[in-house]
DNA sequence: ACCAAAGCGGAGACACGTCTCCGATACGGC
DNA sequence: GCCGTATCGGAGACGTGTCTCCGCTTTGGT
């Protein structure tokens, strides 16, 4: 999401990079990889300064905060876990794609601790989320509308009702991941089952819009 | 869970205090009233001293923290929530039961905004949380106990489980509150019909132990 | 009215995370 | 090998929340 973002380098200079330099940076994403898959987003960014043995200002030179570096660290594994998303919001059968859809999400959120965290949104502004959200959100809404033809999904559920849920789910992995990581899987039928079309109640109140959402996604 | 601890007296030496030292102890609560359900527990102790009107060590003196202050605070509520639920786990239908239960437990927390992070268990040792959490376990068994018996609840849900459903709901609250209080009613039904009896899948991964779940409600 | 003790108040010590500044150093074109 | 400059390193400034210390004030019994 910083790096690889395409054919025909976007990055007008970062060529002319002298390879001491190009060696730390290296350095600092190994080192916030190993941290963070340990603690999640807690270590300092002066921590994973101090494990790539660098010094704190190189370290904030390269990345404006840990949020940054932390972005740098997961690009790969956030670019694989859309494309899971994707894959599975085109099965064909929709129930099915939606349990495929919460497993692609939350399945890399449970291996590494800290993605969740970096997911719902860094504190400052990110350029990148916005894509990461609106594809995730495009997911969503296939499975839905695919979900309600089927008759398998009911059908007053709402987009971003999905999304506090996958949020819920996040929370239980960053709450009560570390007594067992697959906590996640045994809650998911209970959550699927809760969603199937033939439930015997309807949903009261609105749901959430889909900016009202996604900023309390970010704050929380 | 500090004051009203029952007839004759328990605590040795309060009745021993000045009236302008009670007469701040009831405006550091009203005060922390005020801020807490304004803003959660954000507020510092240094800001419900100053909004009391009195010192900051007049605060640290009268409560060690934060906590306790908001113990003190939301002592009541507590106490009526805990009959609440203790009411609605002696339902006769069990499900009826469960679903009351959770609007017991829920309903509060909606209120008030800074009472889920205090129930969820304070930083530093509590031993009045014991006791709420002792009272919420007997509920969540009587009516999972009885769940299987009349058949309504699915039979591999365990105590832990449930208490996890409540810590995402009081997330929910926390999280997705202040766009709409009330939307997490709008997840009760997902939640409820998810663990109905004719569930047709079943849970995979072992439950959470009582003391696992605890130690990390506790730390979330 | 007096005074010992309980209580008050708030400056400031402390802990922690974030980030900057600038003298020292290493790179790489010549 | 030389030198201009990109880069380094880490002390420390800063912001925020927590909590303590101790000189001053108020209370209430005599």
């Amino acid at each position: 999401m910083d790096e690889s973002a395409g054919p025909a380098q976007p990055q007008p200079d970062r060529r002319t990079r002298r390879k001491d330099a190009e060696r730390n940076r290296s350095a600092l994403i190994a080192a916030g990889s190993e941290l963070f898959d340990a603690a999640g987003l807690l270590p300092t960014l002066d921590d994973v300064a101090r494990r790539a043995g660098v010094g704190v200002g190189t370290a904030y030179r390269h990345f404006p905060n840990k949020y940054a570096l932390a972005q740098a660290v997961f690009a790969e594994t956030v670019e694989t876990m859309l494309e899971a998303a994707e894959c599975a919001a085109k099965m064909e059968d929709a129930a099915d794609g939606l349990a495929a859809f919460f497993e692609a999400v939350l399945e890399p959120q449970a291996n590494k601790r800290a993605l969740g965290k970096l997911l719902r949104g860094t504190p400052t502004e990110d350029p990148g989320a916005g894509n990461v959200q609106a594809r995730v959100k495009r997911c969503i809404d296939q499975l839905l509308q695919r979900g309600r033809e089927q008759r398998v999904i009911r059908a007053d559920v709402a987009t971003t009702d999905v999304g506090v849920l996958m949020s819920l789910m996040a929370h239980l992995i960053e709450t009560f991941g570390d007594a067992n990581p697959r906590l996640w899987r045994r809650f998911l039928p209970i959550l699927l089952d809760g969603l199937r079309a033939d439930a015997p109640t309807s949903l009261p109140e609105q749901p959430l819009n889909t900016s009202a959402f996604l900023s309390r996604l970010t704050a929380g």
